[in-house]
DNA sequence: CTTACAATGTCAACAAGACTGACTTATTAT
DNA sequence: ATAATAAGTCAGTCTTGTTGACATTGTAAG
């Protein structure tokens, strides 16, 4: 209502509020459609997103610290420590003593770890790919640049940095 | 690994690993973000995200059904009452019984209802605003291409019945 | 009219995954 | 020596999801 008849002649005629409001409950669809797959195959497991999002990271970053993972996830020691903990006892995640500080502790996958990661990323970036074929490339473009802007500064960091070390 | 090296000239050279996993991370990343203001806002009232789906959906189709809000949101009806009912007793939602089947009842945004629902909208709103302005037209068009194509099929059609009673 | 089905609501129990707060143990830095 | 940091842990709480069972009311079909 606040601006669907506002003809400024700005440029921005397309943000009414009718296509902001359809933009919002995209990504609600969407999010949804995105994490479906992972979550059937982590349900044979018992495991839940929170071990998906440790095993996509620890794999992206091999060596990480527990530190790290926090900032990466934004979740509480207590919270992630719960799921490590179990990544641990299944052995899908091996706990190493920093070398230079011995207070840290880096975290790499094991084998298996690598194997049920590898089997839930390739559900999520099948999806993933055939939207992206779906849409050709200017969609894609478009749509990674739109995620960007809408995180927050601290998280856009986080991604940066991730980006630079996967190339 | 498996095809960033695949260059079999079928125009889908952008597809890489690597760039995958960036769409990944950045779905991460970007719905953290669009959560982000709703989530500090429901904060004060005491009230989660489930809280918002539901002023949301309510919002976008004053005298929806509870079956058809069970069908939005994809949640037992147990868990969809439990939320409906602290709105009710809080007076943001009004049931009206139905006049065609006395056994439905419409949910309608009372004037509390509409406020709180309005302070959320605006916040998410404004977030996805600046993203769009920041990003442009063109990306907001691959934006939401990308999105609908990642979808499952169910959750595209009732987006785009969504989308058709909104204009 | 009776029987079946449908829409809603509710009770109880459970689990994942987040939180706070307090506290310990190593280790490093000042 | 003392303080700060990295990690781990214990205990308790909350939201939001689940299952399963059951009750109520209204509609539809025979």
């Amino acid at each position: 209502m606040s601006n669907s008849s506002n003809i400024t002649g700005d440029s921005l005629l397309y943000l009414t509020d009718n296509q902001l409001r359809q933009g919002i409950e995209a990504m609600f669809f969407a999010y949804r459609g995105f994490t479906a797959d992972p979550d059937r195959i982590l349900g044979e497991y018992g495991y839940g997103r929170a071990h998906h999002r440790a095993l996509h990271f620890i794999n992206g970053s091999p060596g990480t610290t527990v530190n790290n993972l926090l900032n990466i996830l934004g979740v509480t020691k207590q919270s992630l420590n719960r799921v490590l903990r179990t990544l641990v006892d299944d052995s899908l995640v091996e706990v190493k003593i920093g070398v230079k500080d011995k207070r840290e502790r880096n975290l790499y996958l094991t084998s298996q770890g690598h194997q049920l990661q590898e089997r839930l990323s390739s559900a999520q970036s099948n999806r993933m790919r055939k939207a992206f074929k779906n849409a050709g490339p200017n969609a894609v473009s478009g749509f990674k640049i739109v995620l960007e802007a809408m995180m927050d500064p601290e998280l856009n960091r986080i991604y940066s940095n991730l980006r630079e070390e996967g190339h």
